[in-house]
DNA sequence: GAAAATGGTCAAGCAGCTTGACTACTTGAC
DNA sequence: GTCAAGTAGTCAAGCTGCTTGACCATTTTC
């Protein structure tokens, strides 16, 4: 493969995610919530059992005060609320309030929706191979913005 | 496909576009570049003729504040050089200085070993068809941050 | 128990974008 | 030709989301 060849796999591949980004961000938003869409990696990371700041910033590849900032914003939205630490006096415990579990449905939909148009061009074996073989590639570490 | 496994391939998605970068910005570091990823898709704008500072601010899906920002930084930097336009007493055109094909150059290479890794996992028909499938449903839009 | 490490927050600073205002030039109507 | 409207580019100020640094409370380590 040449090397220009490499450089348009980034493009194209850069170009997808961002306009998935976009797509999912558009129909959480459309559906009465305001959000950007860091909160749905940081939702994907409270949701089984919660987390703390310093979890939630490692998963999102910031620091804890970034991290401490965006949970602020959840909380005061009213997507997630602090609990005190069953195990940790100086740790809390984020989890996601059941607006927040709404929002999180909201965001699985418009991702849906948005994948549902890929679908139609490829064909859903052909998805369901890209999303087996780029998994097989993504790393497993934070969630970060592309550039 | 259900909704969480669109939110899934999103991620995986993001990930991948995200370590792809990151891995191509560090390889154009570590060959003496000054840079950081956005410069690699302006170059890619300017490349074959040079563009307007407008042209340039649409393909990155920025204003032209921002895209005359991104000019002076590679002005300064000796990546680019403004000359008169040949058509347009007001525009002027960006064209690369030798220094900014070599750094365009580099990309290339950073991308194309970056790339390697995913063809030792997957093969190279399989990284070639990914390409291929995300180059049909890429959107021909600009070329943005995934967040 | 004391020292070091860790979780969280406050505060200040910074990078990269935005909006708004402006000048220089071009385009189009008449 | 002339003049109004539109466009290219820049300057300036402001905002957002991150960073680094400092600090307190609590836990861990020895």
């Amino acid at each position: 493969m040449q090397n220009s060849e490499a450089l348009a796999l980034t493009a194209v591949l850069l170009a997808a995610a961002g306009e998935l980004t976009q797509r999912i961000n558009d129909g959480v938003l459309a559906r009465g919530f305001e959000a950007r869409p860091a909160y749905g990696f940081a939702f994907t990371r409270l949701a089984p059992d919660g987390a703390t700041v310093t979890e939630l910033g490692a998963h999102l590849g910031v620091t804890k005060q970034a991290a401490s900032q965006l949970v602020e914003e959840l909380v005061r939205k009213g997507y997630a609320e602090r609990r005190p630490h069953p195990e940790d006096a100086r740790a809390r415990l984020i989890v996601l309030t059941e607006r927040g579990w709404e929002c999180t449905r909201a965001a699985e939909e418009a991702a849906a929706e948005a994948v549902r148009s890929w679908v139609a061009v490829l064909g859903e074996g052909q998805v369901r191979l890209l999303r087996d073989q780029l998994s097989r590639i993504a790393p497993h570490g934070p969630i970060r913005p592309a550039w």
